[in-house]
RNA sequence: GGCCCGUUGGUCAAGUGGUUAAGACACCGCCCUUUCACGGCGGUAACAUGGGUUCGAGUCCCGUACGGGUCACCA
């Protein structure tokens, strides 16, 4: 065995600072769980001046999914969680890639045989794990006792193994996380877990411990279903005498007390969310919540802001409930924070989606919109209405609290229609005007007024902006065409 | 089933032995208002459970219940 090619290898890891990772498979589909943990991670390398890294972890050769990486680093990409060390661009550990390190799992896991800490096992896969009947019976494998020289033999004659790894079964193993404390396990409930499969790639298992190792990872960020195999970790980094690094294992994130958030469930994936409507930033600001807090009574918190004040001693160990009304709370809360100029440009798309009339003023919408937008998707139905007056019911035209009924409203957008009809400038203030001096001189409220007439603009109960706006943005002709067909209506 | 972990209002959560048990979302009410919304003010609502330890327990210990994770040649 080359002892020197380890040599240069451990010389080679880059040490004496913050480095985390966010080491993602290639789904091609980024849950809310998995964001959150790239968040935490990317966090935790940026409050410590550290480095982040991005590793792929394809090792599964039959669940590859085309364009699954670009997805990835899209992600990656919108949430500003940018990496310093990553297969596009490069690093002093790479390369980057699971699948391109297969040389150096090899090397290692020749090392560890050699050390007994694993073992070959030429057993052939059982079938008959079959759904169903689980068999919790933990069998002891016979390759395990094999000699080295029977082993060395087999293999020699070509025979199929896999690499296991070797397991005291006396004694416990103890690891500390940084969430959870102190984890005691018996060993004997520890499995002795493939390392190297059939076709030469390791599980992750294995290629986690290396690439930590490697990499020079100190802070290994993770979901917490990796807690129960993680004294089995521990006993690699024991078996290779390495020095384990810090474990930050999360819970995971919940649709509701019972089952994690799931595509399978039709839960969200960050991409359906920006469908939905919702905004990077605000998907971040919620996702860092959900399962930390800062301590305090603040909620919102840019990324750079998160960098100053995140920290692990606020992470819950227990799972979090996703809960999309206060991703929209958060959605409109940034929607309002946006500039105008920014706000119209991110409208525009879903404004232009109803509004088909090329008359109509795409610009005139947005300071409307900004304010009570929830989410950007929520934009074509609130100012359809614009483009053609909905079919709707008399009823509308009765409101209590503007002490108006139909016999009302009929008065009053019989009065309003010569006075709007006078009108030289079409603008709020000489709408506005019109309508208010009309209330004045009929001795009724504003809103007596205001009212029908909006309805009759609008054809709907709700609208982005009053009477005065509406009438504004459909036009003069427009407007008076409307309020002819609702006096039409009530008489 | 074994092992490990968790449990503060509907949800996210603060809280590290002594608090009137924060805050946010949601919900309800009032005010403002040319609608809805926004905004302002106020309200309903919680320490899973039984034992300890202690002068004193949401906070420490043990049990119980409930929930989760894991026990793949998936990660």
């Amino acid at each position: 065995m080359d002892m020197k090619w380890f040599e240069d290898m451990e010389a080679a890891i880059p040490r004496g600072e913050v480095r985390t990772r966010f080491a993602p498979s290639p789904t091609g589909y980024m849950h809310v769980g998995n964001l959150r943990t790239a968040l935490y991670t990317y966090l935790i390398a940026r409050k410590n001046k550290g480095k982040f890294i991005l590793r792929i972890e394809d090792t599964d050769q039959g669940r590859l999914v085309e364009d699954a990486l670009q997805v990835i680093y899209k992600t990656m990409h919108d949430c500003d969680l940018n990496h310093d060390e990553g297969p596009d661009i490069g690093g002093p550990a790479g390369p980057y890639i699971q699948t391109e390190r297969k040389d150096i799992y090899e090397k290692y896991a020749e090392l560890l045989l050699g050390k007994d800490g694993a073992y070959r096992c030429f057993c052939k896969k059982t079938e008959a794990e079959k759904e169903g009947e689980a068999d919790f019976t933990k069998h002891k494998d016979p390759c395990s006792l094999l000699s080295r020289e029977e082993s060395d033999k087999k293999a020699l004659q070509g025979e199929a193994f896999v690499i296991r790894q070797r397991i005291p079964q006396e004694g416990t193993t103890t690891f500390y996380d940084e969430i959870f404390g102190e984890i005691t396990v018996p060993n004997d409930t520890l499995d002795e877990n493939v390392l190297i499969k059939s076709d030469g790639l390791p599980t992750y298992n294995f290629a986690n411990v290396i690439d930590d190792h490697l990499m020079g990872i100190s802070h290994v960020v993770r979901g917490s279903e990796y807690l129960a195999s993680t004294p089995k970790y521990n006993l690699l980094y024991e078996a290779f005498g390495w020095e384990v690094p810090k474990y930050i294992h999360c819970s995971p994130v919940m649709r509701d007390h019972q089952n994690k958030m799931s595509k399978r469930h039709g839960d969200p994936s960050y991409e359906d969310l920006l469908a939905q409507g919702y905004l990077s930033e605000a998907i971040v600001n919620y996702v860092a919540l959900l399962g930390w807090s800062p301590g305090g009574e603040r909620e919102v918190f840019s990324l750079d802001e998160l960098c100053e004040v995140f920290d692990i001693s606020g992470i819950s160990k227990s799972p979090a409930i996703f809960d999309i009304e206060k991703l929209t709370y958060f959605n409109t809360e940034y929607i309002k924070a946006l500039s105008a100029e920014d706000f119209t440009k991110l409208a525009e798309g879903y404004i232009r989606q109803s509004i088909k009339n090329p008359d109509i003023d795409i610009l005139a919408f947005a300071p409307l919109l900004q304010p009570r937008t929830e989410k950007l998707t929520d934009i074509p139905e609130k100012i359809d209405f614009f483009d053609s007056l909905p079919e709707y019911g008399a009823e509308l035209f009765v409101n209590k609290k503007s002490k108006t009924d139909e016999k009302v409203s009929l008065e009053m957008l019989k009065a309003a229609l010569p006075v709007l009809e006078g009108l030289l400038v079409w603008d709020d203030e000489g709408i506005h005007g019109a309508m208010v001096g009309l209330a004045e001189k009929l001795a009724v409220k504003n809103a007596a007024v205001m009212w029908p007439v909006r309805i009759a603009a609008a054809g709907k109960a709700v609208t982005p902006g009053g009477a005065v706006e509406i009438c504004r943005i459909l036009g003069k002709q427009e407007s008076l065409r409307r309020i002819k067909i609702a006096i039409d209506k009530l008489s």
